[in-house]
DNA sequence: CTGAAAGCGCTAACAG
DNA sequence: CTGTTAGCGCTTTCAG
């Protein structure tokens, strides 16, 4: 599978094979003529330009690394996908690794694409990182992250407004009448989750309620930890009237340990996400949840990263992102 | 960010720099003193191989192009999980590319991933290609397709018995008692799905069922379009007692159909899937379906793959897995 | 406008 | 065992 090269187009040609390399990347400095003459020997010859010796050269390469925790869970998925063809119309490639919810590998996937000369990365972090050894890593590279979790330290990140967002929640759920709410899920080794938690935390202050917190001791929010704990919680006495979780893939756990447990949704409690997976806008989940807007999301982590590789001494951007309330049948009101 | 090379930790370990090229490499051919002095000099110094030069003369990249249709379905989004991990046990990296269910797209990604000098793709086709096109890109780089669409080409795939699964599914049906079995979804751009269809229609065929065929003029089988398709299906009169769905994204899509038309699934109508995506095992979703064995299509491809860049002149591999009947509850026996 | 030549960081003969 | 050297395919001065 030996390619042809500028070489051998410069020999056919029977130019210097400067000439061809300008021909193919657009410079100014030739003629018309030669351009267009070269440019049809190139495609009658399949020449294709070999990306790598230009990366060489030009000590970039158009491509960003993306580390992501799971493809499994659809909201990364959907952004991965975003990210993907967002970058790619702006002329990057992605090289995308998955952590594995795993701090170790996250930090040894983040090494090896900068071995790979990854122009930036974009990162949606497991959670409370190690930061002395990530902040080594992103001091080599351009990195925006993906979540809240780099709140207190120089980096840059996108997130949507967590603590907001169950703020949000938390109100419409009182607005239905509901005083005892179960914030469900909760995890400690995440920025992003606290501030959810917190958000939960606020409003219940604000409100007047005395907070219910079942909190989670797994590294991630997917359906099978939702079903352990609600399969746990639903076999014990519980008063609460909603259950309020820290991620729509949560919610999805419970309500199958619900379903197991005889429990009706929303009939004999109430249930909310968080997220807006595009699963929970199935009849048969019909989630209420609070939007993350994951296509602005990919597009603005895109953009920062491009910016700080354009200009790696601009500084740190933080962009928070507002949610959004989806109401949908997963939760009634409650007479008083 | 100037990196530090190799002649960097020459000049300060006063060596050659092909030295430490031994010595980082692994060369045998270099006393283990000097190896291990200059190895805590590049740790000192914090010196990363650079893979693009290494790849300039080793003319490989050990990369991995992946060319899939969605990221936003499931079975997709699994399978490059399980790609993207196993490729990287490996030792080769993943570069992903959405070519979002379209043809051209398809191969301006590909042509875009052999410039960036991938050493295999690793293609998810959208379905019956303009072959010319695109084996004028397979020639040019070991290529595996995961999927039948590639059965009467000369190229490497690994996939599921598509023809077999739906024949095991129509028997089933067959076996509650089912005799009026419409096939759902049915598109004759993809041989992938014109082998499922055909096994529906050979095992009609054998039990003597009349076949009862749903076509679909799409060129994906997504939730959407099963929505689309059923609310129609729905709203006319109709014989069948059971749908077999030519993908499970499509039963999705036909259960919320069937919601808002006030039917049930199962007692009203039975209902069957062909993936077997995570999803389908919700207790609210709860899909009889036809199991995809992914995790191993993706170890196998891979496998397949790295075997062919080794030995470019191997002949082309084609792999069929067994399908498996998952038994859930949206079908239910018919007293005949 | 075009050609010649240097070099990006690294590997792989080839000598010593 | 270690050093020297010639490229990998391309871009980019610098001359002409």
């Amino acid at each position: 599978m030996a390619s042809v090269t500028l070489k051998d187009v410069a020999k056919v040609a029977g130019v210097s094979y400067a000439t061809v390399s300008r021909a193919v990347s657009g410079s100014p400095e030739i003629s018309e003529d030669t351009r267009r003459r070269i440019l049809k020997l190139c495609k009658e010859m399949g020449y294709t330009p070999n990306s790598i010796a230009r990366s060489m050269v030009k000590r970039c390469t158009n491509i960003l690394g993306l580390i992501v925790p799971s493809l499994n869970n659809p909201f990364m998925s959907e952004l991965t996908a975003d990210l993907e063809i967002y970058a790619r119309n702006r002329g990057y490639n992605l090289m995308v690794c998955n952590s594995s919810y795993d701090h170790d590998l996250e930090l040894e996937v983040f090494s090896l694409l900068i071995g790979r000369q990854v122009d930036g990365v974009i990162m949606i972090p497991v959670g409370h990182e190690p930061y002395e050894s990530l902040s080594a890593l992103t001091g080599q590279v351009p990195t925006v992250f993906i979540s809240e979790n780099m709140q207190n330290y120089p980096e840059n990140y996108v997130s949507v407004d967590n603590y907001r967002g169950m703020q949000i929640a938390t109100e419409y759920l009182y607005s239905l009448g509901h005083r005892e709410i179960l914030y469900f899920g909760a995890r400690s080794d995440s920025k992003t989750h606290e501030l959810r938690l917190d958000g939960y935390l606020s409003s219940c202050k604000k409100l007047g309620l005395e907070p219910h917190v079942l909190r989670s001791s797994y590294s991630r929010s997917s359906r099978e930890v939702g079903y352990t704990l609600a399969s746990d919680y639903f076999s014990r006495p519980h008063s609460e009237t909603a259950i309020l979780c820290a991620a729509d893939m949560l919610a999805i756990g419970v309500k199958q340990a619900a379903y197991e447990a005889g429990i009706r949704i929303p009939k004999d409690i109430s249930l909310m996400g968080f997220d807006n997976i595009s699963f929970s806008a199935l009849p048969e989940i019909d989630l209420t949840t609070i939007n993350q807007p994951t296509q602005q999301m990919a597009t603005s982590a895109v953009d920062m990263l491009l910016d700080h590789i354009r200009n790696p001494e601009a500084a740190h951007g933080q962009l928070i992102l507002p949610p959004a309330l989806i109401e949908r049948r997963s939760c009634r009101p409650i007479k008083s």
